[in-house]
DNA sequence: GCCACCGGTGGC
DNA sequence: GCCACCGGTGGC
């Protein structure tokens, strides 16, 4: 083995995307502007939907058909294994689109790449209200003209996102997939708030030839947009860059002309604000008083009165939270969703 | 028992 | 404040 994880941290002109995490994230300006990647939830109707995909197959495109089976792939790759061919060949962005995520890249020149990822009866994990939601599309940035391009399919956004700092994506590159696009053309699809957008990250190597690179969506509200994992050739998920260091150590076969380098877990950042749940202050931490609501506790005097004089309580302290028990609002109402939240608080 | 998903945090 | 990393766990 050739690498040694821990001291790759260090060294300072390896060309590892994953270490370039802590650079400066777009460094390439396009007309004033920086350029940079981003992701979107579509919350949006299935019309407007349906409009994004005809901005992508509109007249001037030619059908998938052809490649149809390589489109699969990709999306199968990278995106969940939530779709079937059945449901693509009808219409591939309209169901679930509240679930539903564009991929696509602002700041850097832009393109865009649209998908659709459907649930499917078939799905591991049943489609209902609690499922995450999925990309639905990929779209990039016009060097030249700004206006949105969606892209076909991952494979094509991956390269693209690759090479975005060296090979700026314009509405020429479309012709690379023989769409006839030009910054006269309008956009393929507006920021009109009908979708949630984030920002991808660029430069991400494509995965080795075997290897699967997933994004899998988290549900608003959690504590982290998005996971990234890869998938080996031999199935086996990875989730850090030490997991397919030591993966590739036990796996020499799959490890030849492989390096850590092709390996990315960075994910793309939402554009809506409080997509993900804040995380508290310490400050917070230490006076979760502030960040509770007070009808659980009864009087606010009451509840500061506990906080500042802790001792003035003689009764049963609820051991997690390091109030009183009667105040615990887990007992007071167990099925509370937002009591939960405080534990976290309360935690030393 | 497995694993997809989520929460949390140490280190920067 | 961000993020790479990993532990926990509910649902299967």
């Amino acid at each position: 083995m050739i690498y040694k994880f821990s001291s790759l941290k260090r060294q300072g002109n390896f060309e590892f995307v994953a270490m370039q995490s802590r650079s400066p994230k777009i460094t390439i300006k396009m007309g004033g502007k920086r350029p940079e990647i981003t992701l979107l939830n579509i919350k949006s109707d299935p019309e407007t939907i349906q409009k994004d995909q005809s901005a992508l197959e509109g007249p001037s495109v030619p059908s998938y058909s052809d490649r149809k089976e390589t489109d699969q792939n990709v999306v199968d790759v990278s995106l969940s294994e939530y779709n079937t061919e059945e449901e693509d060949k009808d219409t591939p962005l309209c169901d679930d689109s509240h679930k539903q995520i564009v991929l696509y890249d602002h700041s850097l020149n832009g393109s865009v790449a649209v998908k659709a990822v459907k649930s499917s009866s078939s799905d591991k994990r049943p489609s209902s209200s609690k499922a995450p939601p999925e990309v639905g599309a990929f779209t990039v940035q016009c060097a030249n003209c700004f206006k949105w391009r969606l892209i076909p399919d991952l494979e094509k956004y991956e390269v693209i996102r690759e090479h975005i700092t060296d090979q700026p994506f314009t509405c020429e590159t479309t012709r690379q997939w023989n769409r006839v696009v030009s910054c006269d053309d309008p956009t393929d699809i507006e920021q009109d708030g009908t979708r949630i957008w984030a920002i991808d990250k660029p430069n991400i190597a494509q995965p080795p030839p075997g290897w699967k690179r997933i994004l899998r969506l988290r549900r608003e509200g959690g504590s982290k947009f998005a996971d990234v994992y890869y998938e080996s050739p031999t199935g086996t998920k990875l989730r850090s860059l030490p997991d397919v260091f030591k993966y590739l150590e036990s796996h020499p076969e799959h490890a030849q002309g492989v390096g850590l380098g092709r390996f990315s877990f960075q994910i793309p950042k939402p554009l809506q604000e409080n997509y993900v749940k804040k995380r508290p202050t310490q400050k917070e931490r230490l006076e979760p008083s502030l960040v509770e609501p007070i009808a659980w506790a009864g009087p606010v005097e009451k509840f500061d009165l506990q906080l500042a004089e802790p001792l003035s309580w003689a009764g049963p302290m609820d051991n997690k939270n390091g109030m009183p028990a009667y105040l615990n609002p887990l007992e007071l109402d167990p099925a509370n969703r937002a009591a939960k939240k405080t534990k976290s608080l309360d935690e030393p």
